[in-house]
DNA sequence: CTGTAAGCGAGACGGTACGTCAAGTCTTTAG
DNA sequence: CTAAAGACTTGACGTACCGTCTCGCTTACAG
């Protein structure tokens, strides 16, 4: 027998309310206290759908964090990488960046919810990339077949400049990474 | 006037209570509260030495974090780089890699604290990777001149794996880095 | 139009349920909420038929409490009266005495409900001593013939021990009760 | 070694709050929350000093409920019964009643209350009858020593008529009970 | 060899949030 | 309509940790 439903609307404003408090006032500001009372949702009931704060916390910048850029296919790979890379940069200095500094300052911190991490977000980056290594593989425009080593090879740069800020992600830094990258991964 | 100095045995007695704290009960049982009761340490002396958790915490784990492997210059950079990554992947599979992480969180979440631990301790690993690169460098071993990029596309991957670890940090992984990476830096 | 009628069933399943819970954990594990949960009555059920946690409370002990003990009229008020109060004491021990707790209990807590359980229930165990003492008192064995006061001194004490329980409600006491309070009232 | 001390003016304060609020707003607005509030006392400060909301109300009442009526030897054992009667029940029909009847509600439904509430309240209202008693007896005005008994069927009236409220307590009932029960306990 | 500045343990304090519970109401679907 | 299932608001519960603040005591250097 059905019950009555959840309100979708809830939903929507707890994960909303979650994204604007870490933008106004700071991770730290995020509360379910303070989730409840700017909603007008009772705390109940974000406990009803939601375990933890943490929980919320993941859910809310879960969707955010997918937004993944287009991958139009140039035909050639480093076009390919260099468009990936550039729109990568731009989606990360804006609030996609914060989101996913929060998400992994939450896996850090709690080993439980890492892998769900690595396998609802993480996991479409890579294979995002992935995309654009096999495209160019098949063309023949790669040394080796990717793997998940490639993989890593360009994203670990890009995650570390994200994560500890030793520099910024312009334009010109991805530039540089794609001609670098591209350059090892190219034959000749 | 000089008054009574602090008792050295506490301030190492508190570093080492965090550090077990993290290891036995994971990050978030890191608490004044509990380093206090476990050290027998009050309250107050803790705040005395450090303004802050954070400060204490960040204190605790320098030390630690700041392990760096040996560097016997081989002569050769390929050799040099991959006996770096090799000790590197070996510490961060220890206790220093669990401190690694709990640093980021703590920069993560503070954003006050970034700044510190570049400085304090991120920016040693790169001097370290960076003297490695020098030297290959006056020996005419690489293309281009080593600049910060080039470190970052070093220990970006290195970095990834150990944050989110998506992949172990062994010895084939290190010598998989090695090879492609000197291919993409030494010249021919 | 009339609809379909209470299942009485339920209604007899809550008032069981309450006194259940009352015996295996105590007067606060009653709850509407556990009422709900052990008799499978959804909640709206329980509400539709008592306004109130307490009108349900009250209901289901109302019956319980009643029980009055039997009084054969012995010819002699010495011996009506220990009859009765031993009677009462064994009862009381029993639970009707953790009934009758329970009522005092909601009767403080719910000025509404006081006039209600004085009516209801008090006014029937006054009524059967009564009833004693107006035999004994048609037979001459009265000094004064009996009012309200004369209950109190009598019930008075009864209470007494049953609510704050500083001594037991044994057959001792019950004659010791006797002794006292019918030297009090015949003519001496 | 002994650390800060409590501050004395906040356990009155919170007492004194309990009470405010009884008055106010009934027993049932009674409430940690509340009193942390009105008093600006912190929820952790109240509940270092009393372990629970009950611990706290107790304490709270019992000193306001201890409120005895002076008892001056008038050198006659039923000038001092009319004397303690009408004097105790001139206070229970003023606040210190309502704290009576709320202790009892508290008890009630509170098993491990009972005897807290016994030993450090109900036995010295009985202790300053006993003393009433034992006065008279020494003087050789009664016809049995005084015990529990006594002093059981001398209280359990006052507190029937206070808790089930089925008749006043004032002057002339304290009379009559003066007199019928000094007529129980005189010798002749 | 003594005064005084500071360390120290114990632990109270105001805050803020946690996660839980029950009361009583409302909504949905089923019969 | 009744009924179950269960979401909803309200408001309190008791706990945890933060960083600060006494309290009374104990060092240990400086005069």
């Amino acid at each position: 027998m059905p019950g009555r439903p959840y309100n979708p609307a809830h939903t929507e404003a707890a994960r909303a309310a979650v994204f604007d408090l870490l933008e106004e006032r700071g991770y730290e500001a995020i509360s379910m206290e303070a989730v409840a009372e700017r909603t007008g949702i009772s705390k109940q009931a974000l406990y009803r759908r939601w375990k933890h704060k943490r929980a919320l916390i993941v859910d809310a910048f879960a969707e955010k964090a997918d937004l993944l850029p287009d991958l139009p296919d140039t035909g050639n790979f480093e076009r390919d990488l260099r468009a990936l890379l550039r729109a990568t940069f731009a989606l990360l200095n804006g609030p996609c960046g914060v989101t996913n500094r929060a998400l992994v300052a939450e896996a850090l911190q709690d080993p439980e919810f890492l892998p769900e991490l690595r396998e609802r977000h993480l996991s479409r980056r890579r294979q995002q990339l992935r995309t654009v290594l096999e495209r160019a593989s098949r063309r023949g425009e790669l040394k080796v077949p990717p793997d998940d080593t490639t993989v890593d090879l360009i994203l670990g740069p890009v995650w570390y400049r994200l994560l500890l800020q030793n520099a910024p992600l312009d334009t010109s830094t991805a530039d540089d990474f794609t001609d670098r990258l591209s350059r090892l991964l190219r034959g000749s």
